[in-house]
DNA sequence: AATGAATGAGGGTTCATTCAT
DNA sequence: TATGAATGAACCCTCATTCAT
């Protein structure tokens, strides 16, 4: 209510964070943002109390705000962080595969097991589309635009049929998360080998049978 | 507005709600439950106050409770009618194809339709994945069995692969979903007929280059 | 962060406070106002706790809340309702003068006599201008407003002189209220009839020695 | 900015602050005050925190602690300081006048000139009453105390009455802030000489009409 | 069945102060 | 002396749920 004059532009802009500018700082952070992507993992944003992060992180509750201005900044930076995660998890592996078409089974293979080794923390992306959507598309967005980039390689070295483009990939990013979901989260009854190898037949020569 | 009446016999166990037992009461948990879909839809689940919902059904604060055991109650009984909703948006629309490949053509498109008629509250399926598990893997269970059903028959009638099956069902529910997404909420920048058309195509004979 | 469509404007317009619809509400809410004005009179507005007052009042924290959009919004109900009490404990002593100075007199007189008895609760207007300015400047824009239509209706009666507005009237105000600090709150060593003889006195004639 | 160097021994115990033994100790804590002055005038006691201080400051917040015990502390010593700049630029004017009337007169335009001039952290000596009570009445009797001097000695010129006093001492200084409040805070709509001259008729022949 | 007041645990955030460097 | 990270008690407010009418 009380209003007055105020001369000073207000501070820094809003950012995702806080730059540390002592080791002990740097060191903090990190243990409050590793403690989040478990808290958050575990119990899903709305259940997970900022207690619960500096307990884990092992820091004062007020330390917390040293590093993050609210919940859902840290919440934020997560999800760039995993994004990241998987993409350096994926990126190497498509080296392993010498056509179009088999690089698409490594990325589907990478991911798999990416999912299965961080099940938790993985579904904080996917939550993100609840509360936090911006980044959520921005991830989904770049993740695409990696797709659709290597299959218009595909289509140009002759490979891939020339009209290859978006749809085909928001389709491919779909059928990846829903099998990482389905066989990498809720139950592991297949390999990984197995589940991308049959998806990958799916998108070489699809469900025709050939005459 | 939307309707959610439920005119079947609740798969779910009936603690979810109490059967009306008046003309009143009937018109009371209806307008309860289609408020909670435009405010669920609208703000998400966790931003979504009960008294939202029975601010926007013109009925008073306690009233809610005359109906639904809690505000998970009432979400869960939406997420089973959204569920039902879908399905019955899709079905009649196999009728139009004649063959198995076609009938996810028309799938999709059925339900692509669907999600841009009603883009808000489509996305309670998915949040339900953060705020009742089950009835979201209820949900994808069910509708990747019927997916899975169509190949099968597809498969029998000579038109698929042989060993079409969970993997392939899982796959095409997640290119569906990833499409509905983009293409029907997110900016319908190609119709969806288009859509439908390309993904199709991708499922009938894959990406690669014919020969 | 998550920003979706909202169809409805905002409720009400935030007034004051809610009006009760029973006469239980109308007992809480005057309980709650009462608890208030004790509590921040004892220990000022900040050093006050909603808890203070609804432990005071009797009733649980969240119905604080039931009846007050904040601590803000009750500090300010209360001091208008204080203005109201010292318009009403001054107004009807008025009639005791039968001249322009004597009802300035009488004025202060119950002025202190108002003060002496709601010493602490009375300072509240007073805080009002470091929590509430826009109702501290109200309270003290219509007091000054009827100092200033006594003067003039004086002057109309030729007992005043003819220029005195609202300099004069600003003045008296701040006599009165730093007399009353003075010798109603600080150390009452001094009768109010003595103290407002004196200041009276001040107001007839002036300071300077009748040559 | 704000001169707040306080070159007399502090009358206040040396709990309030720190002496600074060096160069950039001095500069230190004098930055420290200043800035404290502006963010307190502009914001309030409560709403403004040690980092608006120390950020205004240009120093690093465990510096305020350096020189000051708290924040109650440095906003004790900015009360005394204004004080003694409020006595300080009173006081030359005094022998404008050659009237112990006259004297008042002055001390009123002084006053209205300072508050004038210091808008906004003037209001810290009044704020001190929610803050410091200590302070604010030792403010208070001593600027009562001064007056009251000055009208004794005009009753011993022979100029005022025999009988004026404290009373009529604290009546002029409650005229005086509420006219600088008025006339000098909120709205100038009357230059100051004007205001003063008004107020002083008041305290030279009263309001009654001559016959 | 419906109403609206009452409840109180819980949660996010602030901020004066302390401390290790 | 100065720095900036760390601390944690305190506080306001929300909101799902209960209850008396």
């Amino acid at each position: 209510m009380v209003d007055v004059a105020n001369d000073e532009p207000p501070a820094s802009p809003p950012t995702v964070a806080r730059a540390p500018r002592t080791a002990r700082g740097t060191r903090t952070r990190r243990a409050l943002l590793d403690a989040a992507a478990t808290e958050f993992g575990a119990r899903g944003f709305h259940a997970t109390g900022i207690t619960d992060i500096t307990r884990r992180a092992g820091v004062a509750l007020g330390t917390f705000y040293t590093w993050f201005d609210s919940k859902e900044a840290i919440f934020q930076a997560l999800v760039a962080d995993m994004s990241a995660r998987v993409r350096d998890a994926v990126t190497p592996r498509l080296a392993d595969a010498d056509s179009a078409i088999g690089r698409e089974r490594a990325a589907l293979h990478a991911f798999l097991d990416f999912v299965a080794e961080n099940q938790l923390i993985y579904r904080i992306i996917d939550e993100a589309e609840f509360v936090n959507p911006e980044s959520h598309r921005a991830h989904y967005e770049t993740t695409v635009g990696r797709i659709a980039q290597r299959l218009k390689e595909g289509a140009r070295a002759g490979e891939l049929r020339e009209e290859v483009g978006e749809v085909e990939a928001w389709a491919i990013a779909g059928m990846n998360v829903f099998l990482g979901l389905r066989y990498a989260v809720w139950s592991p009854d297949l390999p990984a080998e197995e589940v991308a190898r049959r998806a990958n037949r799916l998108l070489a020569e699809g469900l025709a049978r050939k005459r």
